[in-house]
DNA sequence: AATGAGAATATGCATGCACATAATATCGTG
DNA sequence: CACGATATTATGTGCATGCATATTCTCATT
């Protein structure tokens, strides 16, 4: 029945993948070691390792050192999210894209945020305050804490030309970060903003960004009425 | 000043981000060839090679054969979310967790689904509606269609020991699948669920599950008030 | 029976080599 | 000079091998 042999890795996967999908391995169950299935498949071990790594990446396996690989027996839904610069986001769309600097001001930082964003009070923050429009309608609103300790060069742009988030993607190289996703009311100042009633729920994206343990940037942008992030997997 | 060798792919990953961190190569230059590196750091081009993947698949890198390998101009922010299993978020939190199925029925679509869930309206569909608890509060509140066609046997589950969604996990692969994120206002029935103003406003998961081209399920899941989305990258 | 040292084993990683594949560069021919 | 065949080149992949490392298993010692 296995008269052919697979040779590549992706091949050995789909059929790896194939057996977990049709129950010829039940999940939790313990599944042939490396060199076993190198020699069914006729191939190296090298080969079924690499396709094992894809499979375990994805999470639909676990493997351990000497207790084997086995069959994930919850496979997590993972989805990568790609978030967009907000720019790509609106034209991607088929809109026009502008924005408009609100407020540029240095703030210490508030309290609730303390936690997210740890900063010594005594650090400089710059706060910025941006509208991002798709055809002249609010689509976004970015309210930003930079830390000019970690960026100094920050202070000195005008942000007529790029974005604050632009300028820190192509400047401020991060090492780590952290995003959250919640609902909120638009409240009075939104509201306005949005046109909108007050209680019309919005939905919010926070971004905290590291260099190691340097704090770069905290920033909320809260989206219009009716926005949906969407991914597939 | 390049005196010692870098031997493990994870430490040569390092070197190449250090350096395109710290701007030795800039965003759309041309990186030196895998041999060129693996010269240098006096290690094999397949360890090279293994270091450089990892950075084209975290999206730092564009490769391409005979072209070379690029650092990225707009270093896409991409971060990996992991969708727990329901059961597990709860106890994650030192909750107990508990569920009570409310209704179950044999539905059509309902007409705004149907861009989303793709079945004939002749299909047989099971919706469920679900609710979770952590410690005996109202946690998250889940309305999901699947389709009878795809997952026959799902008809005959009894949902007092495992929930829809751990049953389908275990039992009906997907290949597939759509994930949204959005905002509502909790309405007259959540609200009264989660003892809260009709206002509130909560946050949304809608996801959709295929095998091929066969749709699985829909399901949507409103979480409680307060509740937040978090991950790290 | 409890415990701890060491053997066994499955995966993880590095290497050197060969060949495949895609894209580009070059050069000969008309 | 235009154009297409061909060489060149950088990445992609496969293989055989050896050693590293984490766990588990076994068995002897207490």
């Amino acid at each position: 029945m296995k008269a052919q042999e697979l040779n590549s890795w992706t091949q050995i996967r789909e059929e790896l993948l194939r057996r977990i999908n049709e129950r010829v391995w039940h999940p939790g169950d313990i599944i042939p070691g490396e060199a076993d299935l190198a020699e069914e498949f006729g191939c190296a071990r090298t080969t079924v390792n690499r396709a094992l790594r894809d499979l375990a990446e994805s999470g639909l396996v676990t493997r351990r050192r000497k207790a084997g690989t086995r069959v994930a027996i919850n496979p997590p839904h993972k989805a990568t999210l790609t978030i967009p610069i907000i720019r790509e986001e609106v034209e991607g769309r088929g809109s026009i894209y502008s924005q408009s600097l609100l407020k540029r001001d240095k703030q210490t930082l508030p309290p609730h945020l303390h936690a997210a964003f740890p900063v010594s009070a005594a650090d400089r923050l710059l706060y910025t305050e941006t509208v991002h429009f798709a055809d002249d309608r609010p689509f976004m609103f970015e309210e930003r804490y930079t830390n000019l300790e970690a960026v100094p060069s920050f202070e000195a742009i005008a942000f007529d030309l790029i974005t604050p988030n632009e300028w820190l993607v192509q400047n401020a190289p991060y090492t780590a970060g952290d995003l959250t996703f919640y609902s909120v009311n638009a409240g009075q100042r939104l509201a306005r903003l949005y046109e909108a009633l007050e209680e019309t729920p919005l939905f919010v994206m926070e971004r905290t960004t590291f260099n190691g343990d340097l704090p770069i940037t905290h920033v909320r942008m809260t989206y219009g009425p009716g926005y949906r992030l969407r991914t597939r997997f």
